[in-house]
DNA sequence: ATTACAATTCGTTGATTTGCTAAATATAGA
DNA sequence: TCTATATTTAGCAAATCAACGAATTGTAAT
């Protein structure tokens, strides 16, 4: 029952629910960015991407300072993808939602690279 | 975005998940029979179940002194009901969730009404 | 080396949640 | 009416959780 719980738990907060919606429409974001998206600081966002990721739901891939996040293989296979389908059908005119999107777009128009090359000039992102 | 908040909010706690299922597996339980299961006072199992019905996952239904809490029909709806099959197909091995069955075979073999009965003598339920 | 930045961990605070008991409400039988 | 039972509500203590700032780690550019 844990694991069914620590996703459950893991869903049950709002701004996680954000992460995860951002997260199937972006494919990728790192850390910064979610920071962004949602106004806190980074140690809450680092936190709250670690209750995802012990729930199983996100992974990481490691760039230079940069750790990028996204959706996990388990995530995205059934039958949990229609617990993130049913999600993201169910916020998908959500005024949050609608807000990050539009904010994303901005800050990740082509891709998490972008944002994160732009703030800082490491190369070979 | 709080509709779907107070869902799974509503699902992240393991005394209403092992509800859920057991509403699921029995049809109609009423709330002594789900006091008697999760071994909780009274008014914790109320407190639980209300949880639930703000969420929209139960109905009830008054019959004499008891009142029989049933899955909602919006989560027998889909898309709802692919997160309860997620749900159910996840727990199904889960200790607790065993042992739960194997208890409310016991306290309810024949649906909600039998045990209720049996333990006061009030007619026409 | 030193500086700058991304991310995490730790410790604290305030809010929320869970559980309880006690009291209130409702219903049915004696 | 009086009593017994089922459920809910209210109020309280303990546990959990979400947020923050400070300190730490790791990486890359200077």
């Amino acid at each position: 029952m844990n694991t069914v719980l620590s996703v459950t738990k893991a869903l049950s907060d709002g701004n996680r629910l954000r992460t995860v919606i951002a997260l199937r429409e972006m494919t990728e974001l790192c850390v910064c960015q979610v920071t962004e998206m949602l106004g806190l600081a980074p140690a809450t966002i680092s936190r709250h991407i670690s209750v995802l990721r012990n729930a199983g739901l996100v992974e990481s891939r490691k760039n230079g300072r940069w750790i990028f996040y996204r959706l996990s293989d388990k995530a995205k296979r059934e039958p949990l993808v229609t617990v993130m389908d049913w999600l993201a059908e169910s916020m998908d005119r959500s005024t949050e939602i609608r807000a990050d999107r539009k904010y994303l777009r901005k800050i990740a128009g082509c891709g998490a690279a972008q944002y994160c090359a732009a703030r800082s000039p490491v190369k070979g992102i």
